[in-house]
DNA sequence: AAAAAAT
């Protein structure tokens, strides 16, 4: 029901817009009933059929506003084999596959073949979903290309095509593959494309490819939401140094810290910290692009499950992941693009929740730390004194122990080597006993066998989480009131509160629509 | 100074 207010939008609930109704049912079944701005400007022309440009970034409810009405509009017609009938393409494997899980929660009512082609695994289960036809078509761009040429994909029966984050397609190289997908795709077709930013080459693409499209765009103010506390974390720049200040401060934040995602600009750091985390009997996981997609999605679905509470990852995770409910960004390297401080820092803080982000900066991070102060506006209060009172430990580039050289520059392909040989003798002290040894001499684990880590975990938590399918006949088991008898009795999980907060990406409250043409 | 994506 709508009543007259002076702004249209905040009288608008789902229902005003066109929606069929087994998708509104779906939509208030998950309980949301008002839409987000980017909804409500994008869903009744999508439902029109006209192409739309909607300028938002992940975290305005962006996916909803083109899953709805594509299901709606589905309703109509069915697939044909290898002929999908809409594509969505995004720009990381862990966006499609959440794009995926939308398609699943919202068109529960419908009987609709969802495909996700992806890279990272096999090609059997994507080729016969491919070959029973596919209402709805998930991809990356790259694994998509392959299905094409290797003959199993036509694109020229796909009605509607999504591009989702273009301007981040365009910072990943992918704009010569967007070209030629959206080349190979009739005109006719109806066209919904988002990016959070329109540099040239993006407005380029859209002239070319977008037939008079309604922009929608929604203003994400470069600050910050309120809600989340950040703070600026000295540190001595040596890697010990960084590790250190920052298990200091996980301890210190113990009492308030639900789950916390840890953000490195390096991949090598990510397996780095990891590893060190473990050592220090830190409950973490880790997460970035060179690890085995299965590990990779074991790790995200474990954290979002409360079964890990660390989460190292790299920029991977720092856009468009919809983990509700995350208590604590950790940066352990300042971003170097000021872009990414705010989507690292927008992992937390969701849903009108509060959040805690700290930020750990070193003596040689002061013109990032500059560069993201102007961004956002403001200046970040230093968490414990600033870096003028700093000490920087003495000692050479990276100490080791009985090992050569100082590894870094040109280390991988060699080292692999050396890391396969020396594996089986460096299991035995990977669970050694915290002792006096620094923190720097514990680091010189193979990091070829990060990936081994994550696997084992991922596997025992594969096999754990089937054993408990299986053994509980429930399967209306309700979180938090049945858990299962093997979580500790002396360390009972803090519940969380299912309420759900927001739609989907759920709007921050710094966003608005500024233009609508 | 990076990360991401087909193999």
């Amino acid at each position: 029901m709508s009543s007259d207010t002076t702004i249209a939008q905040e009288a608008l609930t789902f229902s005003d817009l066109g929606l069929s109704p087994k998708v509104l049912s779906a939509v208030t079944d998950a309980g949301y009933t008002q839409p987000t701005p980017i909804q409500a400007g994008a869903i009744p022309h999508a439902l029109l059929g006209k192409d739309v440009l909607g300028i938002a970034q992940t975290g305005t409810g962006k996916t909803a506003s083109f899953v709805l009405p594509m299901l709606t509009r589905l309703e109509k017609g069915r697939a044909r084999a290898r002929m999908p009938r809409t594509l969505i393409l995004e720009p990381t494997r862990e966006l499609a596959a959440q794009v995926e899980e939308n398609f699943i929660k919202y068109g529960k009512n419908h009987k609709l073949n969802i495909a996700l082609l992806i890279g990272g695994v096999s090609f059997d289960e994507q080729d016969k979903k491919l070959e029973r036809g596919a209402d709805v078509l998930i991809a990356t761009p790259g694994r998509l290309l392959d299905h094409r040429e290797r003959g199993k994909l036509l694109l020229n029966g796909v009605e509607i095509l999504v591009i989702d984050e273009a301007d981040r397609m365009l910072d990943m190289g992918f704009i010569p593959d967007i070209e030629r997908i959206c080349e190979m795709i009739p005109f006719t077709r109806q066209t919904l494309f988002f990016s959070a930013t329109m540099p040239p080459e993006i407005t380029k693409l859209t002239e070319k490819f977008l037939h008079a499209p309604v922009r929608v765009e929604v203003s994400k103010a470069a600050s910050a939401a309120t809600n989340i506390i950040q703070r600026l974390v000295k540190s001595g720049s040596k890697p010990w140094d960084k590790r250190e200040t920052l298990r200091n401060l996980m301890k210190a934040e113990d009492a308030e810290l639900k789950n916390a995602i840890i953000f490195c600009n390096r991949k090598i750091e990510v397996s780095e910290l990891f590893r060190s985390l473990l050592k220090y009997d830190f409950d973490a996981g880790a997460l970035h692009g060179d690890m085995d997609q299965r590990a990779r999605m074991q790790m995200l679905a474990n954290f979002r499950d409360g079964k890990l509470r660390y989460l190292v990852a790299s920029d991977v995770a720092a856009r468009g992941l919809d983990i509700p409910d995350v208590s604590h960004v950790f940066n352990y390297d300042v971003p170097i693009h000021a872009e990414d401080y705010v989507h690292r820092i927008g992992r937390t803080g969701r849903a009108g929740r509060s959040g805690k982000s700290f930020t750990i900066a070193t003596r040689s991070d002061t013109k990032y730390v500059d560069a993201i102060e102007r961004l956002i506006g403001t200046k970040i209060e230093w968490h414990d004194g600033d870096l003028s009172t700093v000490t920087e430990s003495e000692g050479e580039e990276q100490p080791r122990r009985g090992r050569g050289a100082p590894r870094r520059a040109g280390r991988k392909d060699e080292d692999r080597k050396d890391d396969r040989k020396e594996r089986g003798e460096r299991k035995k002290d990977r669970h050694a006993k915290r002792d006096e040894t620094p923190d720097a001499a514990r680091e010189e684990q193979p990091v070829a066998e990060v990936a081994d880590i994550a696997e084992r975990r991922a596997r025992k938590d594969a096999i754990r989480s089937e054993n408990e399918r299986k053994g509980s006949g429930n399967h209306h088991e309700q979180r938090g009131d049945a858990r299962p008898q093997r979580d500790r009795p002396g360390r009972h999980r803090q519940e969380e509160d299912d309420a759900t907060v927001g739609f989907g990406d759920d709007v921050p409250a710094f966003m608005r629509i500024v233009a609508k043409v």
